[in-house]
RNA sequence: GUGGCUGUAGCUCAGCUCGGUUAGAGCACAAGGUUGUGGUCCUUGGGGUCGCGGGUUCAAAUCCCGUCAGCCACCCCA
């Protein structure tokens, strides 16, 4: 093949304008929910320092980092020295998530307000193997706030994303809810050591998946005994009874903070579009490194990831400066969210392309379709101008390709008498109509 | 990272099991069905070194090996 592959690069798309159009249609909900909860926007640099990005994922995070290449006489000297490594070749990085350049702007910028409520909708690229709404280069539209510990906090950000699929028409998403020090307290009464948290949380977040033998199949694999897995199960099947977070939360012990922080969050998002969505799930682990207290997931019946997820995070600004900020934060997914749109049908008519292609007649000078194309767009109406003057038929066959309702024809008697003879397509109408007009009409026929 | 499936025209695919005349269909595209009217219909046409490389054979889209790419399910994530 000595054709150059026309395809974008792997877990990489075009958007077409159908796409672009739906596309625009859920981001400008977001983004209006989004303000209207206060939030600001921020929009930070594609590409990052590889100081900022490295060791604040996990080393899975690391692992899947788009890095950019040394240039010119830096490459040269960094290929000669013996086996190179990723560091000594690199430098910079494509970011792959907006919560760490939102800590690194926080540090950055110390007259920010105390409390800084930032969105930020800009894409995000992980070399991950692409798979069913799973891409290497993605959206996510993320709110944060910084600067306080407030479980207010916490169900403002899940406020705001729940109010954005409510504005989108879902009905039946949840937020499942944990917190860190929960889930730490769970392994710690089982008899595990903090080393064996993490391999722990990953058997137990597949407990809906593969169920309770699978969990214990893997934390057997993974050398915890018997004994362990059996009593870490239980604890975390009790604590998904109803009732359990206030029994939890009652007594005195390493559950007892935690419980009652998320008790306190339920109550207080209640008040507000998440409350009525938020479930709390023991087994919630999720996999970034950087979070602390409360996580955050949502789901969505038929969909195998999650539509978005975040949680708190109180030691990530302290990374970049010497001082702790706290912060809280929600990610949405915008491909996870337009995936389920679209296999649900969810998406009003959205207008794509011209409304009125204007045809003209080969005795028409071009000049005089220009003049009536400008008239007409300066009533509102998107008009395009047919180029050529092929025979009427074409020129209507090309209207029907382009989706557009309706076809203005100018001949020598339209222009003579300042109208255009205007087109239904669907229902084949036609009427001279004065070009003034012609935005009236199409409102009335639309 | 693991397992499976698929690569034939711009798109969706048939043909492959049982190798054998110029490799097909639908859609899309273009021209025409007479020159100011489309969507239906009819006719005609352009377009493919059958993903790539190697092997077996007189002969490979078809069988074998490798490779690349895409898809699906896990894993993980948004």
């Amino acid at each position: 093949m000595s054709e150059i592959s026309t395809k974008p690069p792997s877990g990489m798309r075009d958007f077409l304008a159908a796409d672009v159009a739906r596309r625009r249609h859920v981001l400008g909900v977001v983004q209006r929910v989004y303000e209207s909860f206060g939030f600001v926007p921020l929009e930070t640099p594609t590409i990052e320092n590889l100081t900022t990005l490295l060791g604040k994922y996990g080393p899975e995070g690391d692992q899947l980092l788009y890095r950019i290449l040394h240039r010119r006489e830096r490459l040269q000297r960094a290929l000669a020295v013996p086996a190179p490594t990723e560091l000594d070749l690199s430098d910079e990085g494509l970011r792959y998530d907006l919560t760490v350049p939102l800590a690194r702007v926080v540090a950055n910028y110390r007259d920010l307000p105390a409390f800084y409520k930032r969105y930020q909708i800009q894409p995000v690229w992980r070399a991950d193997r692409p798979a069913k709404g799973r891409f290497r280069e993605f959206y996510q539209c993320d709110v944060d706030i910084t600067g306080t510990r407030s479980v207010v906090a916490d169900a403002e950000v899940c406020g705001a994303v729940a109010g954005v699929l409510e504005q989108l028409g879902f009905t039946d998403f949840h937020i499942h809810v944990n917190h860190r020090e929960l889930l730490r307290a769970f392994v710690l009464a089982a008899g595990l050591t903090a080393e064996q948290e993490a391999p722990a949380l990953i058997a137990l977040d597949k407990l809906d998946k593969v169920g309770r033998d699978g969990v214990l199949q893997e934390l057997a694999q993974k050398g915890f005994g018997p004994g362990v897995g059996e009593a870490l199960l239980g604890a975390l099947e009790r604590a998904r009874q109803p009732g359990a977070l206030a029994v939890l939360a009652a007594e005195a012990g390493p559950f007892q903070a935690p419980a009652q922080a998320l008790q306190e969050l339920f109550a207080v998002a209640a008040a507000g579009p998440a409350g009525k969505r938020l479930v709390f799930d023991p087994t919630l682990a999720r996999g970034l490194s950087y979070y602390t207290g409360p996580i955050f997931e949502i789901t969505c019946a038929g969909l195998a990831g999650s539509m978005g997820g975040g949680g708190r995070y109180d030691n990530l600004i302290g990374m970049f400066k010497k001082q702790q900020v706290p912060a809280v934060g929600f990610s949405l997914g915008l491909e996870r969210v337009l995936l389920v749109m679209e296999e649900r049908g969810m998406f009003p008519p959205l207008g794509v392309g011209p409304q009125v292609l204007l045809c003209r007649m080969a005795d028409v000078p071009a000049a005089a379709a220009v003049q009536v194309a400008t008239a007409l767009r300066s009533q509102g109406l998107r008009v395009e101008v047919f180029a050529d003057t092929p025979q009427m038929g074409k020129q209507l066959g090309y209207a029907n390709t382009l989706g557009a309702p309706f076809a203005a024809i100018l001949g020598t008697a339209e222009l003579a008498a300042g109208t255009v003879a205007l087109k239904h397509l669907q229902s084949g109408e036609q009427a001279a109509v004065p070009v003034a007009d012609v935005a009236r009409h199409v409102a009335q026929r639309s």
